[in-house]
DNA sequence: CCATATGTTACTCG
DNA sequence: ACGAGTAACATATG
């Protein structure tokens, strides 16, 4: 469910509930997810601390403990995090609990178990791999356009690469491209200056719309709170909006890929 | 049984 | 080194 709009949505709903307070205790449903250390390591290391701030970046969430290190976050492709009263019971796909002051908790719920709820002393560890937010105010143009230049690689896997561009999942990538009129089989070193910045701007004019909605309503249950509708994603076979040919469906990388043949030309 | 799914990483091969 | 393709992680749904 998650890519950056869904991921801030979820920042924004807990941030108040667990700020400043305590966590006294912590709970391991699913090992794999708190990243290889052992349920004993992970509570020493989180037990007593206090939530100081709590913040997000590209799709990672970021609880700040008093202790200087952090609780990075990651959703993937089914995670969520609800704060509720101690005693409502748990819910089926549960991974991690803690144990707040103030007779709530924090639940780290994830029915695919890919989602990870990491302790990192540094949040650098995290930041250094991610490149800048198309919604950055000092977003620079040029140097994203130079790292198209340079690649011959197709322009929508360069999208989803976290390192190049950061927030962008499978459904923005897919809006951005239909709204810049881009195919995305197209090699990056191919793009204009012009069709980069157009990325850029449909970028984070999608991923705005998507935060102001609260993220997309895939109607398949998980991610029920958002009201963004996509224009292209997952309508194949549907007329586009724009010049009414049918929208196709590829594969690219691996994923499904909905693009309006018409309005983007390779 | 098969294919699909909002994400990411590790591996192979050319 | 680069980049495309594949598998893997793990579960649910059609």
């Amino acid at each position: 469910m998650p890519e950056l709009p869904e991921v801030e949505t979820v920042t924004r709903r807990i941030e108040k509930l667990i700020l400043g307070k305590k966590i006294e205790a912590s709970e391991i449903y699913w090992k794999r997810t708190i990243g290889g250390i052992s349920e004993k390591r992970f509570d020493k290391l989180v037990n007593g601390n206090k939530i100081e701030k709590v913040w997000r970046r590209a799709k990672y969430i970021f609880i700040q403990l008093s202790s200087g290190a952090s609780l990075v976050v990651h959703l993937r492709m089914s995670g969520d995090l609800l704060v509720k009263r101690v005693s409502t019971p748990i819910e089926k796909h549960l991974r991690v609990r803690l144990i707040l002051s103030g007779g709530k908790d924090l639940r780290f719920i994830d029915t695919r178990k890919f989602g990870r709820f990491v302790h990192h002393q540094h949040e650098s560890e995290v930041l250094n791999r991610l490149g800048p937010e198309p919604i950055d105010s000092d977003f620079d143009i040029e140097s994203f356009y130079q790292k198209l230049k340079k690649s011959r690689r197709m322009i929508k896997p360069m999208l989803l690469d976290q390192s190049v561009l950061a927030g962008l999942g499978n459904i923005y990538v897919i809006e951005t491209l239909w709204k810049a009129k881009v195919h995305p089989l197209l090699p990056a070193n191919k793009l204009t200056r012009k069709q980069a910045e157009l990325i850029i701007l449909s970028a984070a004019n999608v991923l705005k719309k998507a935060i102001a909605a609260r993220g997309t309503d895939l109607g398949d249950g998980v991610w029920k709170t958002g009201a963004f509708i996509p224009k292209v994603y997952g309508r194949s076979g549907e007329p586009c909006i724009r010049c009414g040919s049918k929208i196709v469906k590829i594969k690219v990388a691996q994923r499904g890929t909905d693009y309006c043949s018409v309005c983007q030309q390779l």
